[in-house]
DNA sequence: CTGCACTGTAACATGATATATTACAGCTAT
DNA sequence: ATAGCTGTAATATATCATGTTACAGTGCAG
């Protein structure tokens, strides 16, 4: 299994939203257009993210805005925003089953998920660490690149 | 989305390989009653442990055996050998259409890869941390936990 | 060497869920 | 007022995890 593509969505939408923010009618079709995906599927991703306070929306008008800094927005804020994994049962999905009149069936669960908690945590703990202030700079340069490639810059003159 | 339990299947059928070694018919049926799952599911789980090299097995008959000592099998190699998550695309499903003629969307891939990545490993490095000898001490530690409500031990004694 | 127990695997069934799509009520701005 | 937009419900579809049945082939006990 895997983590839904909500979770790159959200990253798309955001960094398009951060790119593109002194656009005018940056509305929920554009960025289905960049994303590749139906516009109601960026509503409801951009609903996920109001409702965890990452960004901010006007009914009828268009144009979500961030409500933090990308440097105060982690990989785990939007994980945990668009419910990437089910949230009661976790990253893992015990098998629910175990036979209760077998020592082994009757405590492997409570054997298991330390272990299991501890992958978990690992996981979250590094997600905590990405901002997307990261992957804003990451785009940047990659865009950069592609200019260059076409128009070298004159590095000499210091501005561009 | 979650990992598959078939990883947790797995850990169970191998702590219960271990601790019923001693005993006669320990066969997919059985298994199939401690774990609590179709007997087809634990010959699947077992067929792929057995290719991943974890488990010795003899067609026809009853009672695979673990081919490395406990502490030689990690949670990342039971993981890696029953296909807990997509091969090809890893933990994160990205979302398979990003435009090319936006400059976000031509980007963005490349740019959250390493990030990805980064997660990624972080998790697995904790999964190759952890091994089944971990998991067997703390079943052990469990089942005599039981044992002591009914008939406690005499500890001044030493040996049980 | 015969019969039983078991494995390995295919084939099919079922249920859950991610994603797509259509539709529309209500809000906003010009 | 009109057009553009959001939020959300309802429904469709596809994929995949898991369950289940079935059976050929292997090993072993007697």
């Amino acid at each position: 299994m895997q983590i839904t593509s909500r979770f790159t969505i959200a990253v798309h939408i955001i960094t398009a939203l951060d790119y593109f923010r002194d656009m005018d009618r940056v509305n929920s079709e554009f960025l289905a257009g960049s994303v590749g995906v139906n516009p109601v599927i960026v509503r409801t991703v951009i609903g996920k993210l109001r409702e965890a306070g990452i960004v901010r929306t006007q009914k009828g008008s268009s144009g979500a805005e961030l409500a933090r800094p990308l440097d105060g927005i982690t990989f785990y804020d939007i994980y945990k925003a668009v419910d990437s994994v089910n949230e009661d049962e976790g990253l893992f999905h015990f098998h629910e089953q175990p036979n209760p009149e077998c020592p082994v069936g009757r405590n492997i669960h409570k054997a298991m998920d330390r272990r299991l908690a501890s992958v978990q945590d690992a996981m979250e703990a590094e997600m905590k660490r990405i901002t997307l202030a990261d992957v804003v700079e990451d785009i940047r340069a990659e865009i950069l690149g592609e200019e260059e490639q076409i128009r070298p810059a004159r590095r000499k003159r210091g501005k561009s």
